[in-house]
RNA sequence: GAGGGCGUAGCUCAGUCGGUAGAGCAACGGACUUUUAAUCCGUAGGUCCUGGGUUCGAAUCCCAGCGCCCUCACCA
């Protein structure tokens, strides 16, 4: 990066900065009221030539000018669309036209004046008041091909929200998604919750936790890996219905479907059980996807997903025959199928292989969406088991074309259970990969009685991703994580030569 | 963590066999009152990611580092 040409680039916006400011108006702008949303602006906008359309007030970023001495073309965009402004010399001052030369590309201005089309049949709004908004500073990018830098992008995210087709439409549907959620749990009589991020011990799920230290209490605390144990401690405390959408963090690797923090959605409700919870799963994904103005075919990559309810169900151990070619509790089959499927088998408990097996062999195949039930009681800590068969849990995982989108179970709510599974390690698992970690708060609170109760949690992000059809967990966070850039003292970016 | 790919002007990209860097857009100066990525004339703009090496000579070949991307592993 050549520090030199950015500031000769600044350079030239500068004086024109000061140009404004010599004309007594502030190149930041003041409040602006009342103007319209572009959209709205394009609908009201009359259709035949010669027709002189309301009088209307927009405001945003300029985009594309064509300027033709004493008329000039500029595109202008907001957060729902852009529309084209015309300017005629004739329309303005001498000082008023001075200000429209010293508009950049990438300057937020307001715009007073009729609709109307032009010539071309392109919707215009005939300026008549030029209203100076925000000075850019910054040189924006090639105003045809926009900026593909992906490095750039994603460090510099604003500038993908501006100038890339889909970018904050992508990330407002995102919000969408999430009110729909809210407003789903909403009309079931949830109440939202918040639960610290901060804890003592990482439970309710297997992840490698981030470490941090509480200075003046000097004490060792971990990021959330899940919201569930507090959560459930909630409806230990008689909060019937009650939900979290929150930050979870796990110290693991980055790729397209994975990011350090990411966002989950815990729900848990009294008296039900996860059958319950996938009848409130199949609510939230479907009203979600209506949030979007979109039909329950969903296009994913090349394929199709088809969310029109109810997803089909399917037992885990039935997958499992399906599959891997035999009986999961077929121990000479499996270990065949362990060849077969590469899973290394050396001293692990047997349902740890077929769970491996599992991953290998099955979850792939899973299109979708399926709701995989009944799994293996040894695989699950916190899940009540099955009163016709303890080998089975409650368990419930969503899946679509191979991802895993949500996890529910009928909660496992016996004290004694749970301490007792609490201090069960599957042989061959390490401590890291295991959801059971000792949590003696957890158990007295079980003491204390918590009712029977559903649980479910869903991965926003990904259900972000499937309903936009984002192949990259990057394309639904706003900031994922990335190398530091480092900066030297005159501000420019070196490479990071620092060891950390 | 392993393997592969990429890194050239503010942006998008060329750069042949190793012979010391080009275009378009943007910027700057000029012309233009219905353009659509406007057009036309002119000007300026480079740490070829960084550091070594080979060579008379490196954007180009080799090595190391940094960053990003892809695949795999871990994970949701």
């Amino acid at each position: 990066m050549s520090a030199e040409t950015t500031d000769r680039l600044e350079a030239a916006r500068l004086e024109k900065l000061h140009k404004i400011e010599a004309l007594g108006i502030d190149p930041w702008g003041q409040r602006f009221d009342d103007h319209v949303a572009i959209r709205d602006a394009r609908e009201k906008c009359p259709t035949e030539k010669g027709v002189v359309g309301a009088e209307i007030r927009v405001a945003g970023r300029v985009m594309l000018r064509n300027d033709k001495g004493k008329l000039k073309f500029m595109h202008i965009q907001d957060w729902t669309g852009r529309i084209q402004i015309m300017l005629s010399k004739s329309e303005f001052t001498d000082e008023q036209w001075e200000l429209i030369n010293c508009i950049d590309l990438g300057d937020i201005i307001g715009v007073d004046g009729h609709l109307k089309v032009t010539n071309t049949g392109e919707s215009t709004v005939g300026a008549t008041q030029v209203t100076f908004l925000t000075k850019s500073l910054a040189q924006p990018p090639e105003k045809f091909h926009g900026a593909k830098d992906i490095e750039m992008l994603l460090r510099q995210r604003y500038v993908d929200l501006i100038y890339n087709d889909g970018v904050l439409e992508r990330m407002l549907k995102r919000g969408k998604i999430i009110n729909s959620i809210r407003s789903t749990l909403r009309d079931r009589n949830f109440v939202e919750a918040e639960t610290p991020v901060l804890h003592a011990i990482a439970g309710g799920a297997a992840a490698r936790p981030f470490i941090t230290h509480h200075n003046t209490l000097d004490m060792q605390l971990y990021l959330r890996i899940a919201l569930e144990l507090h959560l459930k401690r909630l409806m230990v405390g008689g909060v019937e219905r009650v939900y979290e959408i929150g930050r979870v963090f796990r110290n693991e690797g980055v790729d397209s479907t994975h990011n350090p923090e990411f966002t989950m959605i815990e729900l848990y409700q009294a008296y039900g059980n996860y059958e319950t919870m996938m009848d409130l799963t199949e609510a939230i994904f479907t009203n979600a996807i209506r949030a979007t103005d979109q039909e329950m075919v969903l296009p994913w990559g090349e394929k199709e997903i088809d969310f029109t309810p109810p997803f089909q169900r399917a037992k885990y151990g039935d997958l499992f025959k399906e599959h891997a070619g035999c009986d999961m509790h077929d121990a000479a089959g499996v270990m065949e199928a362990a060849k077969r499927f590469h899973v290394d088998t050396k001293g692990k408990a047997h349902d740890l292989i077929v769970n491996d097996i599992f991953e290998e062999a099955v979850e792939s195949k899973l299109i979708g969406p399926v709701f995989v039930i009944d799994y293996p009681a040894s695989m699950c800590p916190l899940t009540k088991r099955k009163t016709s068969d303890p080998t089975v849990a409650e368990r419930f995982e969503l899946f679509i074309d191979g991802l895993e989108l949500a996890n529910a179970y009928t909660e496992l709510n016996d004290p004694r259970l749970q301490e007792e599974l609490f201090l069960t390690q599957l042989e061959g698992q390490k401590e890291e990969d295991s959801m059971a970690k000792m949590d003696h708060d957890f158990v007295r609170a079980l003491k204390v009685g918590m009712p029977p109760a559903g649980g479910l949690g869903i991965g926003i992000d990904r259900l972000v991703m499937l309903i936009t059809n984002s192949h990259s967990i990057r394309d639904v966070i706003y900031f994922p994580l990335l190398r530091h850039e480092v900066r030297n003292a005159a501000g420019e970016v070196e490479e990071d030569s620092s060891e950390t």
